[in-house]
Formats: C-alpha cells, structure tokens, sequence
RNA sequence: GCCUCGGUGGCGAAAUCGGUAUACGCUGUGGACUUAAAAUCCACUUCCCUUUGGGAGUGCGGGUUCAAGUCCCGCCCGAGGCACCA
C-alpha cells in the first residue's frame, strides 16, 4: 500500500476493475429475493462539457444508488442523452458543422467526463433521443395520439422575425426584438399540433395527491399551473344592426360564442360574479372577432390592433408591459340589467385563453381599476365591508376580498356573501339561457410544432388531394437527414428534396413532406421508461418496463418542476390508456435539486442582441466588501454588463466545467466537495474555495488508513466507539433525509474523533464503518481502502452499517439549566431521573443560586434529555 | 406582474417535534516542523463592552410563548418558473 493518496492511480485501477467485472450492470429479475430500485437522474442536453449542475445532479444520484445497492436492493441507474434541442442550431451557425456531427462530438466527450467521476452507471442502457431507433416511438405514439383524438391540429402565435422570416424561439426575443436582427417581433398564427393535456387535467391535479414522495412545493407549482377555478361563463348579448348607443338589449339573440354576425353573444369567464353588477366595460383580445368588425370602419382601431400584434408572446412580457386599450364603439347588453356596455379592445387580454374576452370590474379588480382610471371609465363599487369607505382614488386590498365582501348597489343581491351572490347570479343567467357555472382550467393544451431542423420530424404528409395524411406505422421511422447545416433563416428541411419529396400513402400521388419537428420535451417525457427496454426494435417498451417503473428516485433541477415533470406524468397516462403500460405515475419520488449559480456577463451587440462571456473571458471588478459590480472583457479591456448571478448555462456561457477539479484533485474530492457544499435543494452559488478543504480530508483519510494496520477488536465500549456510533446514527437520519451535506460532516467528525484516539481497540472497527458511510460519496478511496485493509473483497458488497443500541448506551446525561429562558449553565444527571430529582438538582447547581437572587421559582419546565428552564 | 422557494459569523453551512444558535469545513491570525518553501500538525477565529464576567445577535418591523433561526402578521432582497432554452 502506498505511502501518499495518489488519486488518479486509484481512481483509474478502481474504475477499471468495474469495468472489466460490468459491476453496474443492471438486469430484471435475476434476484427476485431483492426488491428493485430505479434511481434516475434526468439525462444531460449535450452541451459540449459537463458543468457543476451536472456534477451535483449525478453525484446525488450515485449517492442513492451505491447506499441502496449496499442496503441489499437490485439498482439501475442508466444514463442517456437530450440529443435534439436548439443550441446544436445555434453552434450550426456559427460554427458551419451539421448539428448531428456537433452532437455526438459532444456525446462522446462528455461521457469520458461521466466516466472519468466513477458513477455507478448502466451504459449497457445508454440512449440519446436524436436516434432514429428512439424518436421512432415519438412518432408512433404521435399517430396513436391522432387516432384518439388526443393530438389535433389547430393555430398557435409564435414570434415571428421579419427580417429573418423565420420563427424565433421565447429565448431568441430580446425586449421584444429578434436576437440577429434587432427587428422588432410579430406576433403570427400559423398551423400547429397540438397534445391534448387539458383532458387530463383533472387527473393530473387530483393525482397529485398519490404522490408522498414529491417535494410539496413542486406539487402546489404543479397545481396553480393548472389552475383549477370554478366560475361561471356567461354572455353580453349584442345586436350590432340597430346602430348607436340606443339599441335594446336582445337577449334572444342568436346562438354561438362570438358570433360574426350582426346579433351575438360576447361569452366571458369570471370566478368572481358577485361583481357582475359592477361590470362597466368590456375587453377582448386583438384578434378577437368583434374587434375585426369594429376595426372595419375604424381606422384608428385597425391600427391599435395592428400594435397589440407587435412584441413577443412571453406570459412573463404580457404581465409586466403597459396596460393599454381603445374602444371599439360597439356596445353590448348586461345580461340581467340590459344596461348598456361597451367594448374595449385590451393589449392584456389574450385570445388563447378562455373566450378572448373578459368583463370589467374597476371596483373590484385591481387590474380593471387601473385600466378605469386611465380611460376615465366609470368605477361602480358592488361589494362592501363593515367598517371600510370605498373611493374611487386609489385601490385598496379589501375591495377583492372574497371572504369579507357582501354585495351592496346590485338590487335583489344586496346583502348576499360571495358564495350564495355567485349561486344566485348564476341560476339567474342560466334561466335566462346566457351562462352557467363551469370549471375552468389555467393549463392549455400543449402545442408541439417546432418550425426547426434539429428535431424528431412529425410523421404527417401533406397531399393536394388528401389533406394532412399520417404516415403508415410501416414507413416509421421517418428518418432526420444528418448532414443539414441551419444558417439562421428558417428550417433548412424546407430546402431539401429529398426530404421533402415522397408518396401520398392514400393515393400514391406525389406529395410533400411535413418540415415542422417535435417539441424536444416529447422526447424526455418517455426516456425513462425506454431506459427498462431500450433494446427492443418491435415496441416502444415491454414488460420490462412494468418490472421497473415507476422510477424509485428521480432527481433533477427544480427548474423542470412544472414542464417536463407534468409533460412526463401527461406522456405515462396516455400509454397507460394505450395499454402500454400498468402504472399511473412515471416518478414515485422526487428530489429536485438546486440550482448551481455562477456570475453573467454580457454585452449588447450592435443589433440589439446578447452577447455572452464566459467567466475565463473576463475580469471582475469589485467593491470595497469583495462584491462583484463589474468587469472588463479580457480580450479587449471594455467593460461588459454584469448581469447578476444565474443557473449556469450554455446558452449564458457561465457554466464551470470540473474538469480541472477532477484532474487537479480527482473525482472523490470533486464529488466529496459538491455534496458537502450545500444541501442538495438548496441553491449554490459556485465557488471552488474549500475544495482544498475536502481533499486534504481525503489525504487524512489515506493517511489514517496506511497506519491503522490490520489490528483486532475489543468488545469494551469506549468513548471513540460511542462517538462513532452516535455519528453513525446521524448519518443514516440524514441519508433519509436525502441530506448528504452532513453526512459528509459525519464522515469528517468520525475521522477527527479516530485521529485523536487512534490506538483505542475499536479504531478499526469505526475506520470500517467511516469508510462505508463514505463510499456513496467518494467511492474510489474507499473501494481501494476497503480491499487494502481487508475488511472485504469489495465494498459494494458489504451490508450498511447500523448503530448499535449497546454502544450508545450510558448512564449520565448532561442537561442545559436556564434562568428565564436564559442559558446560565448545566448539570449531570442520572439518564432515568424523575423530573422532582431534576428539579432538586437544578435548584441546587451554583448558577440558580446566583441567578435567582433569592426568588422563588414560579414554575419549572424540565424537558427530558435537553434542558431545564427555571421561571421566577 | 403572477406562482414557488430561500435569506444564520469574513465565506459555504449546522441546529430532527418550539428547547444550549453558529456543529463540520473554508478563509484569516499566531505557533510547531524545515536551511527555506510547500505539505502536515497545534491553538485562536459572531459582534460589542474595561474584566476573571456580562450584553447583543439568525434580512427588516411587529406578535404568540417559560422558551422563536424554527410558529403568526406586514415589509425588503435574491433565486427558479411563466408554456418555443433545456
């Protein structure tokens, strides 16, 4: 054994000897007396290098998986690659290499970085989505979703570029302009397909609740995102052909929401029709008919129109951009008054959610107040609350307030509260014929039309005779041509012949291709359950996957808590409806890791756009405190935007690669390091100050090791052997917790108690048991160790260790003595002592002599094993 | 803007059910070893006060309690998500 830790000779002869012994291959029912654990960590995008997300992300996962497989469970934890994806376009146009060429250069690298950490990967399992013999299945599960209805074709809004004519994706638009070209966005309605997740709204939602092992708040994200609300959706009836202001109501008028004609209905949602009776204005969207026909003679109009059809389709731009609106002249009736109200056209309201349409409360709705402050639109209170004066001048919080409010100025509802107003309001309209209650959800269906080439093509042709025909299961997979290379302008599929070129299926004429590819969350909302059967080229999955799923451990950023995690769970309903599967939910439980933040830079391109610099290409400037507030471009000395700290990501170039930690240190201090940083929900800021720390730990743990020797036992109890314990037990709370940072603590505080007692008869004894609490974390030092100091042949094969109840035995225990609350010191006493005998002996110690100065205690509280705390 | 989470020494963090705030590590300071440096080891390291002692203290302001980092109310700041980044 040699003298010095020599990382790189044992990290390489450890990974070797798994290697050649396939010791992390993973197979079904071979050893049906243990129960199976699939651990899972959410595969990476292959960027080009690992980050330090990733290095968090799979060392939690390798964590799980060794304790697991040592605590007797049968382990898979496989590993694969989120192939398609825009940055491979990206590197296209500025590098001229084929996105495939790019991609699997990267596979290839960074899985040498996967590798060269020692994870206790299945590569037998490997997959990446870019493969014909994978993206065949989102193709086929596609065409069945069309046969069920489930997928549809209908318009979706992109932002459009107008100088590039091309699609640009919500990251491309900056401030509401193209990233290349600085044109200002449209907004434009193209066909697209669409997923149907709105029929599994409901389950969804409710399923949420058979699911423990989900962090709470992933759940409550989950359940606002599809936004269940019970409401009622009624119409303002309208009748256009009696021109003017002094129309009467109609309220037979004609059937169908929004209708074109010259008499219709405008249909709205509302949760809150307490307020009908305050309703002063209505709004719809830009696009919404009615503000096509008022704009028809309005010229004014037509333009504003025009203008709310600039900037991008961001929710996040929608919420924060300026509130505007015009009216349209057309006015419609109140539903139970008759009153006349007219229509706005609101920048706000969006035509894809709901009707395109909705009422305005100025009293009640702190949005609609504004809006009627700014175009002097009458503000009617309908709602009141003992003891508060409404005014018309500025908003206050109890003017929505659902529980106080009753109505007040709405006739035969004056008086009700929000519930009973909301009962009657609706069973008014419904008698009338104009509304009823109705449950509304937040979700929309998903759209999953990319006009990109770096994508899994959707297996449709397109026929003059025959309209949009699938392609027969027979001609799948419909293969992606590898050699494209994206210039910037559009999807290059569209230019390619042979691509495009083929056979009607229905009529055998000459037809064309569908260019429009998958949305890449379709093809990691299935991988998981490809992982069990990913050999199998005659069907998408198989029994195998039955065996495993769901996914015992799943872990990934908290960035996916609402997309691919609800995408995920939407994919495994459909296959189960599909009979393809047998169970409901694809991950029993969840760990959503934090985020890994770095420092962003950045500078504005001449065009408007955002250039990124990597933190090598520059240098900070900082305050007196050491904060950063700026910096310079290395290459050209300017300053560059510091842009605050975020995720670290490809497309923010402030990504860390740990590979000069893992050749400088080696990967168990690399691991080591990152687990003992911070616990793992917890967002990290990065910094490498104190990875010196964990790898002089690891040398002090070789060091012990090389001159423990091989000595025997003794069964007396001593203090080391209580300590060690005592940590032991804390550990193993912790793992449960999934709390590695102090688990990696235990490990250290084990070593430092050896330290000082290494001749104690149970120093052996507690090295074991360090070296196996360590080996989920640093597993190449404690692999190496294990077999040197002949505790075992491996230690993967050795059972976890267990506190044993003998060693933590004693008989005295210390307790902290406060005076009112305050710590004035402690005392020793009996473990069995009755709270008299404590009490006694709390009044007894010198400090409440001193502290009580004489006064009786009014009451003393004696927490058992803690603390006693005397009040006087 | 909306939804979710977080804020504890100079820094990363710990504190299990409301019960000793700052474990473990980093940095720093001093010392040992060395011709010297590196490495290693030892000691100290929340702040304030004149102490051998005492006081304050977990983003800010209130509250509940014998006892609050932990529970309640109101703010401030940071991060993640907002449907075409993945």
């Amino acid at each position: 054994m040699q003298e010095k830790y020599s990382p790189t000779e044992i990290e390489q002869a450890a990974q070797a000897a798994w290697n050649a012994a396939k010791t992390f291959r993973s197979s079904e029912g071979t050893d049906t007396q243990k129960p199976k654990y699939y651990c899972l960590s959410m595969f990476p995008y292959p960027s080009g290098k690992l980050h330090m997300g990733h290095v968090r992300n799979y060392t939690i996962g390798d964590v799980l998986s060794r304790t697991h497989r040592m605590r007797g469970y049968n382990v898979m934890q496989p590993m694969g690659w989120d192939a398609f994806g825009l940055p491979a376009e990206n590197a296209a146009i500025q590098n001229k290499v084929p996105p495939a060429q790019w991609t699997y250069d990267n596979i290839a690298y960074m899985k040498t970085q996967l590798q060269s950490l020692g994870f206790a990967l299945d590569w037998d399992r490997e997959l990446a989505t870019c493969k014909p013999d994978y993206y065949k299945w989102n193709q086929w599960l596609f065409l069945r979703m069309l046969e069920k209805g489930i997928a549809y074709k209908k318009t979706q809004v992109v932002n459009w570029d107008p100088v590039d004519q091309t699609v640009l994706a919500n990251e491309q638009v900056i401030d509401g302009c193209g990233w290349r070209t600085g044109a200002v966005v449209e907004k434009r309605e193209i066909p697209g397909y669409y997923f149907g997740i709105t029929q599994y709204a409901e389950e969804l939602l409710s399923a949420l609740d058979t699911l423990p092992g989900w962090p709470e708040r992933v759940k409550t994200m989950q359940a606002n995102w599809i936004g269940k609300s019970t409401g009622v959706r009624f119409a303002f009836p309208y009748d256009l052909s009696a021109a003017g202001s002094t129309n009467l109501p109609s309220p037979l008028a004609g059937e169908g929401a929004g209708g074109e004609g010259a008499s219709g209905q405008l249909w709205v949602f509302t949760t809150r029709a307490d307020t009908l009776m305050g309703v002063t204005f209505c709004a719809v969207a830009a696009e919404h008919p009615l503000a096509t026909r008022a704009a028809q003679n309005n010229p004014a109009l037509a333009a504003f129109i025009d203008e709310c059809k600039h900037g991008s389709v961001m929710e996040a731009d929608m919420a924060t951009m300026e509130k505007k609106g015009l009216p349209t002249g057309i006015f419609v009736s109140h539903p139970l008054t008759g009153a006349q109200v007219e229509v706005w056209v609101g920048n706000y309201v969006l035509m894809s959610y709901g009707d395109g349409a909705v009422m305005g409360v100025p009293a009640h709705d702190e949005r609609d107040f504004a809006f009627a402050k700014k175009y002097g639109i009458p503000i009617r209170q309908v709602i009141g609350v003992a003891g508060q004066t409404f005014s018309t001048d500025s908003w206050a919080e109890w003017y929505a307030d659902k529980q106080r409010g009753t109505c007040v100025n709405s006739g035969k509802y004056d008086g009700l509260n929000h519930e009973a107003a909301v009962e009657a309001i609706a069973s008014d309209l419904a008698a009338l014929g104009l509304g009823e209650k109705k449950v509304q959800f937040r979700l929309r269906d998903w759209g999953v039309s990319r006009q990109r080439y770096w994508g899994c093509p959707i297996p449709i042709i397109h026929c003059d005779r025959c309209g949009s025909v699938p392609v027969p299961d027979d001609q799948l997979p419909v293969v992606l041509p590898e050699d494209c290379v994206p210039d910037g302008s559009g999807n290059p599929l569209n230019k390619r012949e042979d691509f495009l070129h083929c056979a009607c299926p229905q009529c055998g004429k000459s037809a064309r291709r569908e260019t429009d590819t998958m949305d890449t969350f379709v093809d990691s909302s299935w991988y998981y359950a490809r992982y069990c059967a990913p050999d199998n080229v005659t069907a998408m999955v198989d029994e195998r996957t039955n065996y495993w799923m769901p996914v015992d451990q799943y872990i990934g950023g908290i960035e996916h808590a609402i997309l691919h995690l609800l995408y995920s769970r939407f994919w495994t309903k459909v296959m189960r409806d599909l009979g393809l599967v047998n169970y409901d939910e694809p991950f029993a439980n969840l760990l959503t890791q934090g985020m890994v933040l770095n420092h962003i830079f950045s500078r504005r391109t001449d065009k408007g756009g955002i250039e990124y610099f990597a933190p090598e290409e520059i240098e900070l400037v900082r305050n007196e405190g050491g904060h950063v507030t700026g910096a310079t471009s290395l290459a050209d000395g300017q300053p560059v935007d510091y842009g605050g700290i975020g995720t670290m990501s490809k497309s923010k170039r402030n990504g860390v690669d740990p590979q000069g930690l893992i050749e400088q240190y080696g990967a168990d201090t690399a691991r080591f390091f990152m687990m003992f940083a911070a616990p793992p929900e917890q967002t990290l800021e990065w910094s490498d100050s104190g990875v010196e720390g964990a790898y002089r730990f690891m040398k002090r743990v070789w060091a012990f090791g090389v001159q423990i020797g091989k000595g025997g036992a003794s069964m007396a109890p001593t203090a080391l052997r209580r300590e060690i314990h005592l940590l032991l037990k804390q550990a193993n709370y912790d793992l449960g917790k999934l709390q590695f940072n102090t688990v990696a603590s235990a490990c250290m505080k084990m070593l430092n108690a050896l330290e000082k007692a290494p001749a104690d008869p149970h120093a052996r004894e507690g090295f074991g048991i360090l070296l196996r609490i360590l080996s989920p974390i640093a597993p190449h030092i404690s692999h190496t160790l294990w077999r040197e100091l002949a505790y075992g042949a491996d230690i993967l094969d050795a059972a976890w260790p267990e506190p044993l109840a003998a060693a933590l035995e004693q008989d005295e225990q210390e307790l902290v003595l406060q005076i009112n609350g305050k710590h004035r010191g402690s005392l020793r006493v009996k473990v069995d002592a009755q709270h008299t005998a404590i009490e006694a002996a709390a009044l007894g110690t010198e400090a409440a002599q001193k502290f009580m100065e004489g006064k009786a205690a009014k009451k003393i509280i004696v927490v058992p094993g803690r603390l006693v705390n005397i009040v006087v």
